[in-house]
DNA sequence: ACTGAAAGAACTACATC
DNA sequence: GATGTAGTTCTTTCAGT
């Protein structure tokens, strides 16, 4: 049942991750395939959990977020309990994009988007300062934005 | 020509950047207008730059790409002409998912994304240590993932 | 800006190979 | 697995308010 991707898959995978929207119909005339085998593959893809969801990517600094800033945390206790909990709170927060446990001298590595350094240092001193056990905090504040993608590389993916 | 966004606009937005292959006639029922405002208003919004682009959201984990790591880097000549090269160059690498050029500790904060940990030293010793300049590297790796969205805060627009 | 109707296109299911 | 057909639903346009 769990059948590995053959190349047919992972070109699909790589036309959808760029643009969703594309019909169905024209994947297939760029395959060669008909749209019924294309949209079987889809389906099959979605249901074992290639693809997680589809969604709009919005412009930030069209919409007004314009500060991006990545937060390294380090807290003062290290029990299981106290890694869980940091990260179910940082989940209620809507400006955290992203959370990562890692190694290195940080225990957390937080992205954080919100609309200026306004916005901020209030999302710190609200909330993310509240939080128990909180160590040190070291912020990256993005002056420029390079690459910005979230196109996996799928050509090393061998078959 | 350049209209803000009224709640209308940030609720479909909302719904878009969740989940953008709901059919506009489900998000006109959702917001009691007809298919056509709905329409009208998306493309709109993609004329407008508010929306980049609609994009599949696949599961690195179920692909095959296990690794997450950031890397901060510090360039030793710091000319303009230096950092926009190592933006250029790191623009390539279709392991890198995003780039920044911050303030801080580091002068660029990257996300690559990759098969497991024999992926990344390969990585960086056939890629990334072959920039110039470069300075010193570190690297954090992943070991657990929190959260992970794209699905941006739009309540605090305010309107 | 929104509505409603209508044409064209795409989605999805089904029968078949 | 793939195909072709057919029914259903969605997209997109247009005239009207």
């Amino acid at each position: 049942m769990k059948k590995n991707l053959d190349k047919t898959d992972l070109k699909i995978l790589d036309i959808l991750q760029n643009d969703c929207r594309i019909t169905t119909k024209k994947i297939a005339e760029n395959l060669n395939l008909s749209t019924t085998a294309v949209f079987e593959r889809i389906k099959k893809l979605e249901n074992q959990g290639y693809i997680d969801k589809y969604v709009a990517l919005l412009n930030e600094r069209t919409i007004g977020l314009k500060q991006t800033i990545f937060i390294g945390v380090k807290l003062k206790g290290h029990t299981r309990s106290y890694l869980q909990k940091f990260l179910a709170q940082v989940d209620e927060f809507p400006e955290v994009l992203e959370c990562y446990q890692v190694s290195g001298n940080f225990d957390f590595l937080l992205k954080i988007v919100l609309a200026d350094i306004d916005a901020y240092e209030t999302f710190v001193q609200t909330k993310l300062s509240l939080i128990s056990e909180l160590g040190n905090v070291h912020s990256y504040i993005a002056i420029k934005k390079g690459k910005n993608t979230t196109t996996l590389d799928l050509t090393s993916i061998g078959n």
